[in-house]
DNA sequence: GTGTTAGTTAGCCATATGGCTAACTTAGAT
DNA sequence: ATCTAAGTTAGCCATATGGCTAACTAACAC
């Protein structure tokens, strides 16, 4: 299973973001995605490498070619993540809201005595 | 505005990541944060200044407790990002489904004719 | 078979990361 | 005025990261 540490540090990096961005519209062979990256090959493989060991993505070889394919799995993990804890964060100023309204209509009340 | 390297980065670390869930159900003093997790002060510090420097938590001293409370924004840039990459993923698959069901359906006729 | 092409491996380098201790600075408490 | 508690700063250390070149391997093209 997708692990959160690896799956957030593959994303912190802007040459693997857009690595898959570009597979995201289909799979590629690392070739063709090394080429618009202005990055030695070697440099290039080891973000690949990041990417895949984040299982965000998998690729095999055919012959000398190696694809390139995204896993959406991953993604959705660190999706899921940042889903519930912003689900905490809003259920408290909802609460936080509440309670500031049940002040105000209090000293309204207050005020109405 | 949060820069999506630094954000991601910040959430590749099991720590900052249990601050930020701390943090989601309200503001904490960084003594408190820190006595959870087993960790020397100055250690502790260096994951505070990340997620601040990220844009994700704000902190304020007040005599000499500082207070830390969790921003939404920067953790918003990165769910976004995830959701545009997950929209063009899954537009693509849908294509790619449909694409499939029309040669089905040719087969099928081919296979009345 | 000789080249050429696509990856790969090995190894170098500078900087960043994530932990620590020790020593310092204030702010409160007595 | 002292003592204590909460941060902070400085600096050490091992390892990881992100780039490179050079040299190697394995396919495909002629």
């Amino acid at each position: 299973m997708a692990n959160l540490d690896q799956v957030f540090h593959s994303l912190s990096d802007g040459t693997r973001r857009a690595v898959i961005a570009q597979l995201a519209s289909g799979p590629a062979n690392i070739g063709d995605l090394a080429r618009r990256h202005r990055m030695a090959l070697p440099s290039f493989m080891k973000h690949i490498r990041v990417l895949e060991e984040s299982e965000i993505i998998v690729s095999r070889k055919r012959g000398r070619v190696r694809t390139c394919e995204l896993r959406a799995a991953a993604l959705t993990a660190a999706q899921d993540w940042l889903a519930q804890e912003r689900r905490v964060w809003e259920t408290r100023l909802d609460q936080l809201d509440a309670f500031i309204e049940t002040l105000a209509l209090k000293e309204t009340t207050h005020g109405e005595e």
